[in-house]
DNA sequence: CCTGTCACG
DNA sequence: GACGTACGTGACAGGG
């Protein structure tokens, strides 16, 4: 380029330091093999930049590029404030020497590489900015902090890569309420408790951007701080004045600091392959290497093996790299033949079906997939149709050259039903449910979507494509490309064989890559026992419930339907009535503004999006002195019954079945319990009459019974033995009433003297501990004043101080290690712990939270897990589960039979694994539907 | 597609 | 000292 950096160019700014701490932080601590260096952060870093290069090449790729760090740890702004940033936490050991390789690293990718002695990244940063908006280029800020967003505007914008988010002019407007010019006036107000920026206090974002909007400058709004109102918000301007000012003074970023290169200097340059290999292979990265000698069309350097005793497990993989281009068709027996040959040679296989729904109960087989080798996979279509045929005879017939279904699965179900053949899958529960409507159950399987939660729960979910991206650095072709959205999708078996070659047999590469890479880090995580008694065997148990499902009686249903829709109409009426006018009751928008707008209804609150709020507890606040928003409540609770359970329940009865078949979600939640989807059945109304009757509509067969066990407060029963207060463990195992225990205990009121109120305060306390306890939390739950519900708090921690110290251990726990664990060893990672601002109060409770839920999870699991081979000579069969609770279809007179076997189960099922010092308590209940079976 | 709301344990 | 707060989920309707 030989003209000047002007009109036409774009400029990149990377935040070096916002890249390294990522990587620092979403990585493992790697370490160099040959002598320990701690690299975790340098290959997170250099992962980052290659993705950053490969996802900009397009139209609109920047011509000049930069990363910009921070040097040093004295800058101009301490001379100013020598505080500033002085409450920041040190920086980690193992990081330290990886500072200086990032510096090399950005170099080896031929990338400028600036810092600058005294100033902040940041400085340079705007400093950059300014010069290239004012010689009329783009700039892109490859950034989230927002610190930076005051140079937004002007050609100039950010990208919060994280997020694949742009921050423009309204992204600023979102974030501090004001458009970037006065960005650090609200922060000079607001202060940082990050940075250590003081601000002024008692001032926030929110009232910064409201003072500033009406003032217009900062300097106005000191000037004239005599006329504001507030007397607390008046005084602290005019007496915090100099500090506010300072304050804008180290916010204010320099645009003016002495750099020794132009914006000539930073033109993109052509990666200089020599001299990266180099950098990357004296790493000892060897997937990078790999990847990016092929990205570059060269020879890889050798990188030698570590002199110490490594064993093959230790060292990254071998691999060609992911070629979608590169997998097989199956067309012909021969070919079939050596693929089952190669099975049965390896021991193992990567299996994947694709089929024309979502919906087990419903997919039929279109093809099967393989893969015995990383990079050798192939696609055995098998039931595809023409895509192509408009007319709408005819294109039903199955196409040319693909093996006959029939064959086919005759010949590979000795495979996958050999014992010593172990199957692999991503999310096998819903192959084997297929495979079970062809007579074929597949065992043994591992699971690389359990693998990775057994591994990491919390980090991140579990589906292919993150578990690719995140362990293959690769992307796999996305379904959306093959299938279309929305209306005009196609089914599987629509989508051209060329094509379903490619994306299907890269899934099964995919997880037998996946299965490669978490087999050992089982072991290493000590998550092996979780993964093989806790999750691995759930599947076959809820995959055989799912397809039993539970029948749902329509009539029922449509008969309630019809009820509350007569009676919403009512409603509807009434409430319009009062409003004066017409309007929609399920808008949000509309009721907020006819209720404190037009109404004039004092104390709404607006949220972050600028509406009202009207959730149910502003409602029945409100409905204490005003009859609509009474009607409202009704009407809501209605309309939720209506579309969610009687309505939307009839459009799942399988019309094969006439069940309804739910799917369990294994890996949805992070402490180890189930999700339940498509319908969710672990939400079926029980706390109000009206809709308690949505469950007389589950019932059983003709001839057989509900029958319904469930734990009896098993939360606080784990709570009480892992936090070993003799107190709750002697009620427990004496059978007391233990909310009315706590009451007692707490408020000096003997038990015969309870009263129900009483006994409810306690009741939510002992809730709130299992949460996690705030007295904000508790206020809010008993509606009580604050300070009330702390000094409960602090009545029932002076009681069971045992409690508090086992709240207080299990967030050290966290913060030294990064997870927490229940009693079976499940692992449930807490990388939230160590954030600062309100985040830290959300990761504190759920981390005390967890090892609760998950342990209560872990029981009800191993009770899930024996209850197929307990029950099996009765006839019953278990349908559904509720997080304490199993539901169970019984043919009349085995009802008491399985009672007793079930209950057993459930009792016993910590056991021998663990001994609990409180006797779990199963209650049972059964009838001619759900609701008087629960 | 996101937000608010509300159903469950 | 202010901030925003009970834990874990999924589905639906409204509104851009």
């Amino acid at each position: 380029m030989s003209t000047h950096f002007g009109k036409g160019h774009h400029l990149h700014l990377i935040d070096g330091s916002a890249f390294i701490f990522r990587a620092y932080h979403a990585l493992p601590p790697l370490t160099r093999k040959s002598d320990g260096l701690p690299i975790g952060a340098v290959s997170g870093f250099c992962n980052m930049l290659q993705r950053y290069i490969s996802d900009n090449t397009g139209p609109d790729a920047p011509t000049h590029v930069a990363v910009i760090f921070d040097k040093g740890s004295h800058t101009f702004r301490n001379d100013m404030f020598p505080e500033y940033k002085a409450n920041r936490e040190a920086m980690p050991e193992d990081l330290r020497p990886q500072i200086p390789l990032t510096r090399q690293a950005t170099e080896a990718f031929n990338i400028a590489c600036k810092e600058l002695e005294g100033f902040e990244a940041d400085d340079i940063i705007a400093t950059l900015s300014v010069q290239a908006r004012d010689a009329g280029g783009r700039v892109t800020i490859i950034s989230s902090d927002k610190d930076l967003m005051q140079l937004v505007g002007g050609g100039v914008e950010m990208f919060d890569a994280m997020k694949n988010r742009r921050i423009d002019r309204d992204g600023v407007m979102e974030k501090f309420g004001v458009g970037p010019e006065r960005v650090v006036d609200v922060q000079a107000l607001a202060g940082d408790s990050v940075d250590n920026v003081p601000g002024a206090p008692g001032i926030g974002v929110k009232t910064a951007a409201l003072l500033i909007n009406e003032y217009g400058t900062l300097e106005d709004l000191l000037d004239r701080a005599e006329e504001i109102k507030q007397p607390k918000r008046r005084e602290t301007l005019i007496e915090k004045r100099d500090q506010i000012e300072l304050s804008k003074r180290l916010v204010q970023l320099d645009c003016a600091t002495p750099l020794d290169f132009t914006l000539d200097d930073l033109e993109v340059r052509d990666p200089d392959a020599d001299r990266l290999l180099a950098f990357l292979a004296e790493m000892e990265f060897r997937t990078l290497t790999k990847r990016i000698s092929q990205a570059l069309d060269v020879e890889p350097p050798v990188i030698p093996d570590a002199p110490a005793p490594s064993t093959s497990e230790d060292t990254a993989p071998e691999w060609p790299a992911i070629d979608s281009e590169k997998y097989e068709r199956v067309s012909d027996t021969n070919a079939l033949q050596r693929w089952i040959d190669q099975i049965i040679t390896r021991g193992y296989v990567a299996f994947d079906t694709e089929t024309t729904s979502l919906n087990e109960m419903q997919a039929n087989l279109v093809g099967i997939c393989l893969s015995v080798v990383p990079g050798e996979a192939c696609y055995i279509p098998l039931q595809h149709k023409d895509g192509n045929a408009d007319d709408l005879f005819g294109s039903d017939a199955i196409l040319d050259g693909q093996l006959p279904l029939e064959d086919t699965l005759a010949a590979l179900k000795p495979i996958l039903e050999d014992p010593a053949i172990l199957k692999i899958g991503q999310n096998m529960k819903y192959d084997a449910k297929v495979l079970a409507r062809y007579n074929i159950s597949i065992h043994p399987i591992d699971d690389t979507m359990l693998m990775s939660y057994a591994l990491n729960s919390g980090i991140h979910n579990h589906g292919m494509d993150t578990l690719s991206e995140r362990y293959l650095t690769h992307t796999p072709i996305p379904i959306k490309e093959l299938l279309g959205t929305g209306k005009s999708a196609i089914t599987f078996d629509r989508v051209p064989i060329d094509e379903a070659v490619k994306y299907a047999a890269e899934d099964a590469d995919i997880t037998l890559r996946l299965w490669h890479t978490f087999k050992h880090q089982l072991h290493k995580s000590h998550v092996t026992t979780v993964y093989e008694r806790l999750e691995r065997p759930l599947v076959p148990v809820l995959a055989q419930m799912e397809r039993h499902g539970i029948k749902v009686d329509r009539e029922t249903l449509s008969r309630m339907s019809n009820a509350f829709a007569q009676k919403m109409a009512g409603l509807e009426a009434e409430i319009h009535e009062l409003a004066g006018e017409r309007f929609n009751v399920g808008s949000p928008k509309q009721l907020g503004e006819i209720l404190f707008d037009k109404m004039g209804i004092e104390g709404g609150k607006k949220g972050k999006t600028g509406a009202y709020a009207t959730g149910a507890d502003v409602l029945e606040d409100l409905a204490t002195e005003h009859e609509l928003p009474a009607r409202v409540l009704d009407w809501r609770q209605l309309s939720k019954l209506k579309s969610t359970y009687t309505d939307a329940l009839q459009d799942h009865i399988d019309p094969d079945t006439g069940r309804v078949h739910t799917s369990y979600v294994q890996t949805g939640a992070s402490t180890g319990r189930l999700a339940s989807t498509d319908p969710n059945l672990q939400n079926i109304p029980v706390r109000t009459e009206e809709g308690r009757r949505i469950r007389e509509a589950f019932v059983p067969e003709p001839g057989n019974t509900l029958v319904s066990l469930d734990y009896s407060q098993i939360e606080l029963r784990i709570l009480a033995h892992m936090a070993d207060i003799e107190a709750l463990k002697k009620a427990f195992s004496d059978g007391l009433d233990i909310h009315a225990m706590t009451a007692s205990e707490m408020f000096d009121v003997p038990m015969e003297d309870m009263t129900p109120e009483v006994r409810r305060r306690a009741k939510a306390i002992n809730f709130g501990v299992i949460y996690g306890i705030s007295g904000f939390g508790l206020a809010r739950n008993l509606r009580i004043p604050r300070s009330e519900a702390q000094a409960f708090i602090d009545r029932y921690f002076e009681r069971f101080p045992g409690i508090r110290s086992y709240m207080d251990s299990t967030v050290e726990f966290a913060k030294a290690h990064g997870y927490v664990q229940t009693l079976f060893g499940r692992k449930i990672h807490t990388p939230e712990i160590a954030a600062k601002g309100p985040r830290a109060g959300f990761a504190r409770r759920a981390a005390i939270n967890a090892p609760i839920q998950g342990t209560a999870a872990d029981i009800i699991r191993r009770a899930m897990i024996r209850m197929p081979e307990v029950i099996s000579n009765l006839p019953c069969k278990m349908l559904l589960q509720v997080h304490d609770e199993l539901l169970f279809e019984v043919e009349n007179g085995a009802e008491e039979h399985v009672i007793e076997t079930a209950k057993e189960v459930m009792q016993d099922a910590a056991k021998p694994a663990l001994h609990i010092d409180v006797p779990l308590v199963v209650d049972a209940g059964q009838g001619a539907n759900w609701a008087e079976a629960h």
